[in-house]
DNA sequence: CGTACCCTTGAAAAAAATCAACTTAAGTGG
DNA sequence: CCACTTAAGTTGATTTTTTTCAAGGGTACG
């Protein structure tokens, strides 16, 4: 796919654009880079990246670690989001970035995004709706870690997944290729990745997903986003939602 | 004190200023009000607040609720923070925001400061600022939430206050005015009242603080920093943390 | 001097973590 | 192609942490 129509057309799904500002998109200088799996991308402590990266194919996560050795995975980026807007305008990283699969990513240069930002309407407005959707599902997951059982929680997040990956094409509907392992998926739900299984294989045998091997198949979304306290409008996915709403209704 | 300069120096707390940019503030039109304490300024799933409101005294939250009843506050704002950023360019509320003491903001309508935002160079950056750093201290209450233990997570939370309020001049160092309940300090750290205060006896017992109605003393800030496994750098706040830092070298 | 509302404390129950095997799956190199 | 090796998944038993339940005790405010 053109790299300058995905970005287009991944920000048209929150942002309306003038005409203008597809063109400055379309104008400016992206180039394409492969990234390994497991490369450290940013680090907590240092410098954010110097391109600001937006991801063409595969996942990458934003963590952050304890004193004590916990990690807590803050962020999962999928197609079409942006691997270090949230330090666009910070000049110490305040948590690791690190490409879970290998990535292919346009990067931009974090100066040449930033002017962008600030001068182009439209693009910046665009880019507000990116980190505020970004910082939006930050609340969601605070209300997940903090209030939510551990059943209930796995279930949210598969949820949100699920629907994330559906949103940018990346899985067909309730079908949901996790690229990660339990203990990973622990990292992003705060728990233990023996909690973890048992967890999922109470999901499983309740008929609410099937699995094999790190395929994840979503047997029944209704009663999944209900056990799941899962209700997306914190996603912020106005035309994705028409589709899935029926669903709901 | 006069609003302008409160919001310029809230301001270059973190960010760099033109002196355009102070005089668009400056030139800015806000409006004084009163907001009294309970509140409902945000009702998720409502409208966004028509106007974007700076906090000149008191505090608010913003928190989610959910299924079950439980309530997360994923984020609390002290004098100089925004109230409604969050949601400056979305539509629908994500989360309810609400006043907890009696507040006094200066208001400017939502769609002026987007304006602002998108117009005028430092001033936009002054505001990306602001919402980024607002993501980090979210990011930073995932990690707390979601791999600490209650003692932890307490003092972390305390130690976070305690950093915020002296940054913009609401206390003297080490000296914490709780103006929530233990319920809501519950809220904040995801745990239930009776367990925030065994913890908040816990950590009295162990000479880290000491109480006396809602004030919160820190006795010994270095270990109260050790044991709540705080490292302020995801504050961003560059200028505040030169005279703290001592205290952490 | 009530009367809320919150704080405090103990005891019991529930949830999740930890510990410790064992199994499966996925490579790797002979 | 198979044996070997390693990483991850699974399961049970136990311990720890946190919640829940329940009953008093304080304090501020009308």
């Amino acid at each position: 796919m053109n790299v300058h129509s995905l970005i287009l057309t991944k920000l048209k799904l929150r942002s309306q654009l003038s005409a203008a500002a597809c063109v400055a998109i379309e104008a400016a200088p992206f180039t394409l880079r492969d990234i390994e799996a497991g490369t450290e991308i940013v680090h907590d402590g240092g410098p954010p990246a110097r391109d600001c990266q937006i991801i063409l194919d595969g996942v990458a996560l934003r963590s952050k670690t304890t004193a004590s050795g916990g990690r807590q995975i803050v962020a999962v980026e999928l197609r079409g989001d942006f691997l270090d807007l949230a330090h666009l305008f910070l000049e110490i990283a305040d948590h690791d970035v690190e490409a879970l699969t290998d990535l292919k990513v346009a990067a931009i240069d974090r100066q040449v995004l930033r002017t962008l930002a600030l001068e182009h309407r439209d693009l910046g407005r665009a880019l507000w709706t990116e980190a505020l959707v970004e910082a939006s599902i930050a609340r969601e997951w605070m209300t997940n870690l903090g209030r939510r059982d551990a059943r209930t929680r796995i279930a949210h997040a598969l949820c949100e997944l699920a629907l994330r990956s559906q949103a940018v094409a990346l899985s067909p509907p309730d079908m949901l290729t996790l690229p990660w392992t339990q203990e990973q998926l622990g990292d992003v739900t705060g728990l233990t990745p023996v909690h973890v299984n048992r967890m999922l294989r109470s999901l499983e045998e309740d008929g609410l997903i099937e699995r094999s091997g790190r395929e994840v198949r979503i047997l029944d979304r209704r009663r999944l986003w209900t056990e799941g306290d899962f209700e997306p409008r914190y996603l912020h996915l106005v035309e994705i939602l028409q589709p899935v709403g029926e669903a709901a209704a």
